[in-house]
DNA sequence: ATATTTATGGAGTAGCTACTCCATAAATAT
DNA sequence: ATATTTATGGAGTAGCTACTCCATAAATAT
């Protein structure tokens, strides 16, 4: 079954669409990271995607259901920092060193919104939006069990002590990371979180000098 | 000059309030807390300070208005553990400890709702909400300058060396401190919230065991 | 050619949100 | 007693928010 709006070009029936889907939900994104899900209206979202009512519902279908298609650009966009910097080689703590460099620089990259659009979404608000607050956490966890495997492959590599508490250390860098959306948003500079990120790095598990 | 609603009973004109105010702000403070500023609706804080619309303007005057009396009711109430923390006597790692414990055990406390009424708020909505964000900002901040005066406090007792980058630490434990309101949203137990703590404390300046 | 499918334009709207208005009540000041 | 002040009850509302509806356009399928 083909996905609508994922139909291949030669294949579309109906009248083609007028616009660049990915550029409009990459738009819409940003509003999204910069505002929340409720701070962003309807009409800001349509505006900056340059749609109409009907083409906007045609094409994504809910405000909600944008949002969640927006998660998915951030991930694959302005987020992907987060895989690639713990992917590469070396020892695990070499790669959380990584991951607190490209956080703070992410973080405060000067063509996009202060902060994660992850970190601090689906955290303060109605109780009727329980499935939105499990979505995002569901999201956030993801994060959460990149870096357990990328702890798990250094005690393959005995760069972590065999009973290391992967679980614990993931745990903390999680904190550290979800702290740094909220000092961004409050207006933290690069070398300010850099600075925070190598100091949680002090904690990593062993004897310090 | 009086503050409205902060008289004395016995020099009170006009017809007296026939609900408590103090008790009402409190029972609107948890609801904010719980749900954030957007998320908290005028009809249901209405409902749980058992007020009609009237009464409600007459005493708190604005939604705004009644949520910068929450915060500070916050601060003073469920808030009040985090300059009790750092301000026993002992080192001042001592106190950072006391703070990250009783950090724990304030964001999982289940008479009120998981984590922080202030690190959580005015982070993420619409731009011409700017002065709730500045608000917001300008209160975090507080809990920055509590911790570096406290950390003044070691280096004048010498628990900590005279060159002691104190607002750097205290960058570190703001950043921890607002990483576990995340995770306590998004239901971190209190002892997983207190080995974050200790495993914060490590990054402690100094040399580890 | 005609039916079918999908996209668009643009006017319209139910429901909610924070708030207002006004008559009335209940206290003190003189 | 009367004026003044403050609180309350309860109906009402401007403006916004996300969304709907319907006529029309532009493609493919047969």
């Amino acid at each position: 079954m083909m996905i609508k709006g994922e139909g291949q070009a030669s294949k579309a029936r109906g009248r083609p669409r007028l616009f660049d889907r990915t550029a409009a939900l990459d738009r819409a994104m940003r509003v999204f990271w910069d505002r929340g899900y409720e701070g962003a209206t309807f009409d800001e979202l349509i505006a900056v995607m340059g749609l109409s009512p009907s083409s906007f519902y045609n094409a994504f279908g809910s405000k909600e259901a944008l949002y969640r298609e927006a998660v998915g650009a951030y991930l694959t966009g302005p987020g992907g920092f987060f895989p690639k910097a713990l992917a590469g080689g070396g020892p695990a703590k070499d790669a959380f060193a990584r991951l607190m460099m490209a956080t703070a620089a992410a973080y405060t990259e000067e063509v996009g919104p202060a902060g994660c659009m992850i970190s601090l979404a689906g955290l303060h608000d109605a109780p009727d939006r329980a499935d939105f607050r499990d979505f995002m956490r569901e999201v956030r966890g993801r994060s959460r069990t990149l870096m357990i495997e990328r702890l798990d492959e250094g005690v393959r590599n005995g760069d972590l002590p065999e009973g290391a508490d992967v679980a614990q250390i993931a745990e903390f860098f999680e904190t550290v990371f979800r702290g740094l959306a909220v000092r961004a948003r409050d207006g933290a500079d690069r070398e300010t979180l850099e600075k925070i990120g190598v100091m949680a790095l002090d904690a990593w598990p062993g004897v310090r000098a």
